[in-house]
DNA sequence: AAGTGGTCTAGACCACTAT
DNA sequence: TAGTGGTCTAGACCACTTC
């Protein structure tokens, strides 16, 4: 119980049942105190509790059963923002196979010239991974990934032959902050040939940088054929 | 007061009020009750007024301000997606003067060939607008619109020559739900003429449909160079 | 059947700010 | 300085769900 002495009380209790999840203290599936104990831990009303794990469970952070408690909830951070990047999902609900091919895969002790991270120093430890996503037998989306050693060690072991490293990570990092920069080029020779497309041809590009709370985690770049994919995200005023 | 019977007492106020909102009949600016009083018509507690207020500050439909009241908000509807589509707003944070161009407006009888629009019937009677909006001397992106004129019977007499459509929409169309389809295109020849970029270029499609309760409003399309622009999106899990 | 979350109340005090 | 929103309480009843 951190109880810092800013802001008002709800806030207080809400900052420390955050990082309590954020970081992993409370791993997916955990059990919070229930409205009572918890009112009973700060020495505050139940309304008062309802009022942080209600907005717990509006930002999706818990989920909350009647009779059993409430949970933490599994990661589905991007989800939200864009409903797209679990790729294997996607490649699925187009009734096609997916299949995963890891291309390349180095560590380096330095960013590599060709990919800025500005979140992170230009000596940090990386690993540097490079996958393609398949659709039946077409190439569906070209993988890019940095991953940040000091704040996921474990990374530096792991081969991704077999696994995509977005799903590795999800089960490592169990929350996180995320931002995407999204826009187009022409393919390059070596983009082209890969994705199997013309030379030129126009691709989407999704970048995404996540954070965790100790710190950055990841850097990807999609690269999509712009002919073969569309991003889409809906927005409803008023349903909070 | 509609008061229907269905759900909690705090969700039926939620919905006349998101209601009187959405429709227009309390425009932007618009003053709402006082908690106080709010409690009194719906006989119901502070607290419970208080709630529904608080929802509709957090969902960005009203603004409160201390010892002044509460308000109709501006309708930003999309700017909570994607933190883009004011062009104005955008060239003007580079620095760079805005400038705006009509470049066709037609008066359409049904559905044009070349830009599908799934919601509405074939025979609606639309505008159709082409403009290009300018960053300094240059280009920055090409503007397409449709206006279904039996949601906006006025946009049949707008000329668009001075105020791009869609800031004559925004004032005309108090909030909307809105859906975004984000893609890559290369440029057509006419495309790259009006943009001033090499056929081919890897451009940026940004797609925007937007309802009114009344119906379908508008389909806009946007084609930003892709060297020229970037999208960006950020996402925080827990802020609500 | 018991325990949990969901909701609501009547009242209170405080902080801010427009007048 | 008075009025407004912001917050909190102690208690209540209900509905649902799992035990």
């Amino acid at each position: 119980m951190t109880t810092e002495k800013e802001g008002t009380l709800h806030s207080r209790i809400l900052a420390d049942l955050e990082r309590l999840i954020l970081s992993g203290d409370w791993p997916p599936g955990h059990r919070l105190p229930f409205e009572v104990d918890l009112a009973a831990q700060y020495g505050c009303s139940r309304m008062t509790a309802n009022k942080v794990l209600t907005q717990l469970a509006r930002a999706g952070l818990i989920e909350r059963r009647k009779k059993s408690g409430s949970f933490v909830a599994q990661p589905v951070a991007q989800a939200a923002v864009l409903e797209i990047h679990d790729i294997e999902a996607e490649v699925r609900s187009l009734n096609l196979a997916y299949g995963y091919r890891l291309l390349k895969r180095n560590i380096l002790k330095a960013a590599p010239a060709d990919l800025a991270w500005p979140d992170i120093a230009q000596d940090a430890p990386l690993a540097d991974i490079l996958s393609l996503h398949m659709a039946g037998s077409r190439p569906f989306c070209l993988e890019r990934r940095l991953i940040n050693l000091q704040t996921v060690p474990d990374a530096a072991h792991q081969s991704f032959e077999e696994t995509p490293s977005g799903h590795w990570l999800i089960s490592q990092v169990p929350w996180s902050a995320a931002e995407h920069r999204i826009t187009a080029v022409s393919a390059t020779a070596e983009t082209a040939e890969l994705l199997d497309v013309p030379r030129g041809t126009a691709c989407l590009v999704v970048e995404r940088r996540t954070w965790s709370p100790d710190g950055p985690v990841t850097l990807v770049r999609f690269i999509y054929p712009g002919d073969r994919h569309e991003l889409v995200a809906r927005f409803q005023p008023g349903e909070s």
